[in-house]
DNA sequence: GAAGAGAGCGCC
DNA sequence: AAAGGGCGCTCTCTTC
């Protein structure tokens, strides 16, 4: 029982503009046992305690089940689920006083209680979940508001081994075996060790429960949707929610000695309920297009199936086939091989050797058509009861910071083919994109004067060009604005790109000279004079692989990536933690603004559809969609000011067809497809 | 027949 | 010896 409500409840004249409460049950049957709430004057009578009581947090747990009996097989491994089919039996609340914990549970088909869980729900204090994603869509299946601020323990888990997914003990001196038997452990350990009784196990608090979670899990999910819940159900509920509470302050004492409390509080828990707002809402897919595009795919492909056997290919999906046709026709010894030996066949090496043989194109077109026909979202197989395709958003999902789009990957889909995603109706979509901002970030992160300059003067990389070319352009060209510049010295700008990336991304003379197709000579020169002109840029690379290494964790801007192996780091893993320096924070700083993007839509009725790294995709009433774009555009550019004041960010907005999604502003390109599959896009 | 490795493509 | 970071997904081919 919280301390001192009985007495305050007792002495405290009753509400004029309400009735009469009456008192619950004792203190001592309160404390630690579960209330279950099946009346409107029990629910009056919680609602009364978490608003008279003092309040430090709230944890909440949910039970529900889907309505279709049998998960959609999307592979042998992989099942999908409709989240807009969630039907749910129960709620929980473990109100958490001083040192005093009162649960509640709350069957969910009672609708009239609804109005009473709304009202805890509005409490302006932490609700702590573990996967805030299942609550919240349960909440929003009800018509509930989710509440001000969300604590997801599994979230904060996440976080605090961010990088360790795929530990590997990477010793020099111990056995094969040894090395094979430490990583399974670290992987099973990595993934178990996620659930909430692992987590609360790890924590030291003590799980006592009256059945197995597998049993009760397992009621849960065979269960009939009226069937009243047994009292094991409801507290198996109410345990969750009272061991969820409990990991809150334990673990909230860890992220600060880790030194990440502050940005999962500002920018990670509410991104989690943005993205689970996203994935909510979903995308709609134009189904007669899909449709039209399907027929056009299979078409084609079995076209240039034909075509290639006379080339003796007769499965062009198999690289090893393609291998075999190049070097029966002495063309191997135009291509690399791949790390076990074979001739690589890759789209990017067989693009610029497009002319060598008639056969090439066709292949490439094959595979590239391939991929898309069987899409899960494209087929329909993965459409909501809704009507819509709801991406699933995995928050620090990447070892990186960043969050991954799976099933479908909406992120991923091929760009001539975004106009597969159409607006729903009385909607518009457009996009918003941040231009070169990596290059930016990393030029803010490491204090580079001369990047920053560069960035903030338009296009950074003509000004890297007019700096590191000074002695292939003519003076009068030097100052040129830079469209004119790009469209004359396209080369020179060109060229500038993968110095600035590679540098970003740790690459080396080697890679830089296979890139630009010049000489390893000339490659390290190029690599010397940008060296010259962005030092401390180069520098602060260097010195961020270094100490992570001796550190054990990369700095993403508040969060760590930790190192995933012991020992000795390959040139490859220090790439990977300089390269979270700069795709971390740029996560953060993005994810920043999507929760600002949220709150001041909601004015509007506009919505955050998709987020692609650096680019927001949103859905808002035609009538204001400019004043959406230009919002979107002036948040984005304002929260990186925010982070980086030293950096002039510019973001390009496109809203010219807002019918369907599309790649600047290439609404049309399925359309063309369609009309002729043999064109090129 | 399942599972895993490898290669390849898509996005940033 | 290789030689640019982060991802998801699908296909082929091999192995058990």
């Amino acid at each position: 029982m919280l301390s001192g409500w009985k007495e305050k409840i007792e002495q405290a004249p009753p509400s004029p503009s309400r009735r009469p409460v009456r008192i619950p049950l004792s203190a001592a049957k309160l404390s630690r046992q579960v209330q279950v709430v099946k009346t409107s004057e029990e629910a009056e009578q919680m609602v009364q305690l978490v608003y008279e009581a003092p309040v430090s947090y709230i944890g909440i747990d949910t039970e529900y089940r889907f309505a279709a009996d049998a998960p959609i097989a999307l592979n042998s491994k992989k099942e999908w689920r409709d989240i807009r089919s969630i039907q749910s039996f129960c709620l929980a609340f473990a109100v958490v006083g001083d040192r005093t914990i009162v649960n509640f549970a709350i069957d969910l088909r009672l609708t009239s209680l609804l109005p009473f869980i709304q009202r805890v729900l509005d409490l302006p204090v932490p609700f702590v979940c573990h996967h805030a994603q299942s609550e919240l869509f349960v909440l929003w299946q009800l018509g509930l508001r989710e509440p001000r601020i969300v604590w997801d323990t599994l979230l904060a888990e996440r976080a605090l081994r961010l990088g360790k997914k795929t530990f590997r003990a990477r010793t020099s001196g111990i056995s094969e075996y040894e090395e094979i038997r430490t990583q399974a452990a670290a992987e099973e350990a990595y993934t178990k060790g996620l659930g909430l009784d692992a987590v609360a196990d790890r924590y030291g608090i003590p799980i006592s429960r009256s059945a197995t979670k597998l049993q009760l899990q397992e009621s849960f999910l065979t269960k009939p949707v009226d069937e009243p819940l047994t009292k094991e159900e409801l507290r198996y509920c109410a345990e969750d929610a009272e061991i969820t509470a409990q990991i809150r302050e334990p673990q909230r004492m860890a992220c600060d000695r880790s030194g990440i409390c502050e940005i999962l509080d500002r920018v990670m828990m509410p991104w989690n309920v943005t993205t689970a707002e996203t994935q909510w809402i979903g995308v709609k897919f134009d189904r007669s297009k899909c449709q039209l595009f399907r027929d056009a795919s299979e078409g084609l492909q079995a076209k240039l199936a034909g075509e290639l056997t006379q080339y003796g290919i007769d499965n062009p999906g198999s690289s090893q086939q393609i291998a075999v046709f190049l070097k029966r026709n002495g063309l191997a010894g135009h291509f690399p091989k791949t790390t076990s030996g074979q001739v690589s066949t890759s789209d990017r090496l067989l693009e610029t050797r497009e002319h060598i043989h008639p056969a090439i194109p066709l292949i490439r077109r094959f595979r590239k058509i391939r991929i898309l026909a069987k899409d899960p979202a494209v087929t329909g197989l993965i459409e909501g009861v809704d009507g819509r395709v709801h991406t699933d958003f995995a928050v620090l999902g990447a070892e990186s910071g960043r969050t991954q789009s799976r099933t479908p990957n909406l992120m991923g889909i091929g760009r001539h083919f975004r106009p597969l995603v159409c607006a729903s109706n009385g909607y518009g979509i457009g996009d918003v994109d941040l231009s070169q901002i990596e290059i930016g970030i990393a030029a803010a992160v490491f204090g580079d004067r001369q990047m920053i300059e560069d960035f903030n003067s338009g296009d950074v990389y003509v000004a890297q060009a007019k700096r590191i070319f000074t002695d292939l352009i003519p003076p009068e060209d030097r100052s040129l604005p830079d469209a004119e510049f790009k469209r004359k010295h396209k080369n020179l700008r060109n060229r500038c790109k993968p110095l600035a990336l590679g540098i970003i991304y740790g690459k080396s003379v080697y890679g830089l000279s296979a890139d630009l197709g010049i000489p390893i000579r000339e490659a390290k020169q190029l690599w010397d004079t940008f060296r010259n002109h962005y030092q401390d840029l180069c520098d602060g690379m260097e010195d961020a692989r270094e100490q992570s290494v001796r550190r054990g964790y990369a700095y993403l801007s508040g969060l760590r990536r930790f190192r995933r192996s012991c020992g000795v780091a390959t040139a490859h893993e220090k790439r990977g933690l300089g390269n979270s320096y700069v795709q971390g924070t740029a996560a953060l700083v993005f994810f920043d603004a999507g929760n600002r993007l949220r709150r001041l839509y909601r004015r509007f009725g506009a919505r955050l559809i998709i987020p692609v790294h650096d680019a927001y995709v949103f859905e808002a009433p035609l009538g204001c969609l400019r004043e959406i774009a230009e919002l979107t555009s002036r948040v984005m550019t304002e929260t990186v000011q925010e982070w980086f004041p030293d950096l002039h960010p510019r973001a390009e907005i496109n809203i010219e067809h807002p019918k369907f999604w599309n790649y600047e502003g290439n609404a049309d390109s399925v359309d063309r497809f369609i009309a002729d599959p043999t064109l090129q896009l």
